[in-house]
DNA sequence: GTCTATATGTTGATAGAC
DNA sequence: GTCTATCAACATATAGAC
């Protein structure tokens, strides 16, 4: 038996789960309000509570949902048996498309963490910052030995993930001022970002040379 | 007559504005509550209306004052008749000593971008945007003519900013996690902006190279 | 201008029928 | 599991004394 597709077929949990993602993401959580999330969800207030108690709760499921997907996913990408050069490209190229998808992802991102701390610590669990930590001593010992070798510049790879995950979140945690300074017409920020989509490699390996 | 300095000297209207600035900044708009800022101004809340009427308005106010000195500001380091270089070591000196003051700034900005954008629009008036795309249109000159000449690699001005800027806001956007992923201890955040300040205009630098 | 007291409207959360 | 109805708490905003 084939399990229907679309928010219909869902159970009733994964819907709600879904409409307070959509909600919180895009209000942030203190903007948000548990009858639009139920709404979105085309049930009632109380059954958002018979399934997940309080707003707090929701608030933390949604989030963990998005976090177990997104230090992984990094991860993943850096720790490829690939050239730095094309881990940059697929960074880049993966939250590019991601963000263009949900575009209010980045901003919502960082007002967790800014008005919600806890939560964000929270949502990561210790495996996750150890596989980090892991990955960014061996990216630091190769890098060492590139620049050993005179092929690279010396260069923090925390920092470089900074710089590297802040310039794909920064244009939309801050989209209305792109468009408003940069990318008028109906458009303009599409258009925006597939310019980035090119420069921002180029830009970022150039940076990598001695 | 000399003023008396402090808090206590400014007249109450200034006095609620920079609470309401203090707590809207920390806890973001919509997290924030009237009687926190009027505790915080040492008034009461009665006295929050009576000088700015609704939430909405003063919100509106303490981010007019943020902004005010912002957009200007980043216009003028970048406007000056120096070096490309020199420019990118005054607005990371710049950005990353004002963060390091106001910690809460740059998630307060992305979240009211995200949550608010109508407000942020309003903030910046048709003088500041023609200011800086005057600008934007006199760096690109400058740089295809460096470009030109083989001293640069080509780029555009506004991909530029994003990512100069970002690059500053990022650590401070997410200031929680880079602590628990990268910088554990009391004094850990503090060392890794101390090491951004000498790395990220270094590495902006090098990507400008052809 | 500044305060106390109160009104007004939301919001998260619960009780209880079905 | 899902709904209707309702509560209790809070937050913004106002009225009115001083």
């Amino acid at each position: 038996m084939v399990k229907p597709s679309g928010q219909a077929g869902k159970d009733t949990q994964t819907r709600i789960l879904d409409a307070a993602d959509k909600v919180f993401v895009r209000r942030g959580t203190d903007g948000a309000r548990m009858q639009e999330i139920a709404d979105e969800a085309g049930v009632n207030k109380a059954l958002l509570h018979y399934y997940f108690r309080t707003k707090e709760q929701l608030a933390h499921a949604v989030f963990l949902r998005i976090a177990s997907s997104f230090l992984p996913r990094l991860i993943a990408l850096m720790g490829s048996a690939t050239p730095l050069d094309a881990k940059i490209d697929a960074v880049v190229d993966a939250y590019l498309t991601r963000f263009t998808r949900h575009p209010y992802l980045p901003g919502y991102i960082v007002s967790e963490a800014s008005h919600h701390p806890d939560r964000v610590l929270a949502a990561h669990s210790d495996e996750g910052r150890k596989a980090l930590r892991t990955l960014v001593g061996r990216l630091q010992k190769e890098i060492d030995r590139e620049v050993e070798a005179g092929h690279m510049a010396p260069m923090t790879v925390e920092q470089f993930l900074i710089t590297l995950v802040g310039s794909c979140f920064m244009p939309f945690a801050v989209r209305p001022l792109v468009v408003a300074l940069y990318a008028p017409g109906p458009r303009g920020f599409e258009r925006f970002i597939a310019r980035r989509r090119k420069e921002l490699p180029a830009f970022l390996k150039r940076a990598l040379r001695p």
